[in-house]
DNA sequence: GTGTTACAGGTAAACGATTACTAAAATCTT
DNA sequence: AAGATTTTAGTAATCGTTTACCTGTAACAC
C-alpha cells in the first residue's frame, strides 16, 4: 500500500496526498479531510527509506559508545535515543568495545545509511578510523578533553575539577597515600583523568609514589586485578581514586574478600557516578560526570550542525564540568594508618 | 557519487557496476577488476535506502526492550547488536520503560522504517500494541511463558525450574518463612515468577504467609521500598526470593541501612544473574536466565521467520531453561532464628 | 556458410515518496 | 468585463539502486 492507493481511494493526486500528510498549509481542508480518512482507513504508514531517498535526509544518527555493559553508557543511550525520538531521529548504536576493526566496521554501517551526524562517545579512542565520515562532512561531536576540530564539534570534558575537589576532599581527611587506578591508557581519557588526578595531588603538594599507580581497564574485573597489585605493595595506600565507577567497584569486590574494611580501612572514590554508585555498599563516593547532560549536549550538538547550510568549517566547543558526590566510601584515615603514615614519612 | 558515476568512470553500466558490487559470478573478471578500482578510489558505499526501497528488504530488525538502565538487557542488546551485524542487519532499539505510549511509538516508528521483524523483550507487556505489526505480517518473537502465537514465535522460558531449585535450596538450609519480592505485577513475566514461587513452595510443603508477598517494581528502589514493608512485620523472614537482581541489590542495601547482615541474618536470592551478581558483596545467589542464549535465539528465530517464502501462520516455539547459581548471600538459618520459627511454628 | 544456442552486458522500468513546474480556476483591478 | 494576478491541484521528473528484458557476439553443429 503507498501513495498512489491512497491518492486513487481520496480522489486525489499524489502530490496532493503528499502534501497533505506533510501538514503544507495551502492544501483545501476538505481535500485533506477526505486524505486523512482514507490513510486511517487503510493504516498508511509512509516508507521512510522512499522519503529518505528523495529528500537526502536519512533521519539517522550514529552513536558510538565503548561498552554497553559498562552501565554508564546504557544512560547516555536512553537519553539520546529519547530526544532522537522526539526530533524524529532513529539512531544507529554501536559498542565497539574498543576494537578498532568493529569501529570500522561501524562507520561503514554509518556511512551505508547515510546518518546526518555521529557521536562519538568513547571518549577518546583512535580517531583515525573516523576519516571516512570527515571525508563525507558528516557532522561528527566527541566527548574529550581537546577542542572543537574541524567539521566536529566538541564536548570539553573538565576532569580535573571533580578530581581536585576528590583528591582534596582525601586529603582533608588526612590521607597522604593515595593510589589510583587508570583506566587503559592508549584510550585519551583514561590518560587524562589521570593527569588530572596527578595535578591536584601537585597543587596540594601531596608526593606520588609511582608504585600507587596502577592501570586497570575499566570494568570491576580490571580493577579487582589492579588493587591486587596494590594490595602485595609493602606499605598500602589509605585511600584510592578510580578512573571509573566499574573500577570502584573491584575494588570493593577485592577488599571484602581480603577483609579489608571501607572505609575504615579503605577510602574508595570512583568516577562517572553511575545510578548504581548511590546503592553499592557502603554508597559510592564518586565524581559525577552527568550522562544525561553528556547525552543532551551531544544531541543538542548534532542538531545544530546538521540544521546550519554552510556547514561550518569548525565545530562548536561545549564544555561538561565534573565535581565530587560525598557519600559513605570515605573516612578520615584511622589512626594505626596514621602511625604507619608517619613512620613512611621519617 | 552513485553507481553512474562509478559506471562512467569504468566505462560501464550501472548495471554491471551493481552486478559486480553484489559479486554475481557471471561478470567478467576485467570488467570487475575496472569496477572495483573505481569503487575503491572514490571510496564508494552503496546507498543502502535505495537498496531497501527497489529489493523491498530493510534489513532492519526492531528490538523492543523494558529498561535498557536495567542491566540485564544491555546484555542482551550486545550480543543481539553484534550477530545482527553479522548477518548484515541493523537494529531499531526502543527502550519503553514499560510505557504504552512509547511501545505504540516505537511500533510505529519500526513500521516506517520497514524493519523485517521485531524482538519484544518486555516479558509480557501488554501485547495489543503490537497489533499494527501483526497486521503487517511483520514476524514477532517474545520472550514469554505463553506459547507460539499466529505469526510469532516465542521463547518460553521455564521460570519454574530455577525457582523450584532457589526454594529447595532455601529449605535445605533450614528456611521456613521465605518472602516473594515479585515484580510489577501487571506485567506477565513478574506474575508468572511469582507463580512459579507459589508452585515450587507448595511441592515441597512449606506455608505461605501472605504476608511475606511484596510487590517491588524491578528497580533497586523498589527492592528497597518493599524490603522495607517486609521489615515492618512483626515477625521477619529469614530469606528472601526476589523477582530480579535489581531488587535483590535493593534488598542489599535496605539490610546495610539497617544493619541487617546478609547472609548472616538474611539469605538473599536474585534473578536474572547479571553479570553484576558475582561482584556486589557479598556476591548474590540467583536464579540464572542466560541473556546471551536469549538474544541468540530471538535472533535465529526472527532470521528464519524472514527467510521462510510462506509464512508461516504460527510461529516456532524455543525453550530457555533457567537455573540457580550459588554464591555468597544464601547461609543455614541461624539458632536465634531457628528458635524464633519454632516457637512460630508452635 | 548458415542457423541455432549460450551468454555477457546494456537499456530502461521499477521501488515509493517529494517537488519543480504547469495549468486551471478564482480573485482582484480598473 | 477583460486582463492581470494569485492560488490550488495535478503531471511528471527525480532520488540511487536492482533486475527483467533485450541485443549483439561468439561458439558450435551441420
Amino acid at each position: 500500500m503507498d501513495i498512489r492507493e491512497i491518492a486513487k481511494r481520496a480522489k486525489v493526486s499524489t502530490a496532493t496526498v503528499s502534501r497533505t500528510i506533510n501538514r503544507v498549509p495551502t492544501v483545501d481542508p476538505q481535500l485533506a479531510k477526505r486524505v486523512w480518512k482514507v490513510v486511517e482507513e487503510l493504516g498508511y504508514f509512509p516508507n521512510t527509506q522512499a522519503r529518505a531517498l528523495v529528500s537526502g535526509k536519512s533521519r539517522i544518527f550514529g552513536l558510538i559508545i565503548s561498552e554497553i555493559t559498562n552501565p554508564f553508557f546504557p544512560e547516555i543511550v536512553q537519553v539520546f535515543e529519547r530526544i532522537a525520538v522526539q526530533h524524529q531521529y532513529e539512531i544507529l548504536l554501536t559498542s565497539t568495545g574498543n576494537d578498532p576493526k568493529r569501529v570500522a566496521a561501524a562507520v561503514r554501517r554509518m556511512i551505508e545509511r547515510r546518518v546526518e551526524g555521529v557521536a562519538v562517545m568513547t571518549f577518546g579512542m583512535e580517531e583515525g578510523l573516523l576519516e571516512d565520515l570527515k571525508l563525507r562532512k558528516v557532522p561528527l561531536v566527541f566527548a574529550d578533553v581537546g577542542e572543537a576540530k574541524s567539521h566536529a564539534s566538541n564536548i570539553c570534558i573538565d576532569y580535573l575539577h571533580g578530581i581536585r575537589q576528590a583528591v582534596q576532599h582525601l586529603a582533608a581527611l588526612r590521607h597522604q597515600r593515595i593510589a589510583f587506578i587508570s583506566g587503559p591508557l592508549r584510550i585519551k581519557s583514561a590518560e587524562s583523568r589521570k593527569q588530572a588526578f596527578l595535578s591536584a595531588m601537585d597543587e596540594i603538594g601531596l608526593d606520588i609514589d609511582r608504585d600507587l599507580l596502577v592501570e586497570g581497564d575499566h570494568t570491576i574485573e580490571g580493577g579487582i586485578a589492579a588493587f591486587g597489585q596494590l594490595l602485595s605493595l609493602p606499605k598500602r595506600p589509605t585511600a584510592v581514586v578510580c578512573s571509573n565507577d566499574m573500577t570502584a567497584l573491584g575494588v570493593m569486590r577485592k577488599s571484602y574478600e581480603d577483609g579489608i574494611s571501607i572505609p575504615r580501612d579503605l577510602s574508595v572514590i570512583g568516577f562517572d557516578d553511575i545510578h548504581l554508585a548511590q546503592f553499592v555498599l557502603p554508597a559510592l563516593t564518586t565524581v559525577q560526570m552527568s550522562q544525561a547532560e553528556l547525552a543532551r549536549l551531544a544531541f543538542a550538538a548534532l542538531l545544530a550542525d546538521t540544521r546550519r547550510e554552510v556547514p561550518s568549517a569548525t565545530g562548536t566547543e561545549y564544555v561538561l564540568t565534573t565535581h565530587l558526590v560525598l557519600r559513605e566510601s570515605t573516612q578520615i584515615v584511622a589512626e594505626s594508618q596514621q602511625n604507619s603514615r608517619k613512620s613512611g614519612s621519617k
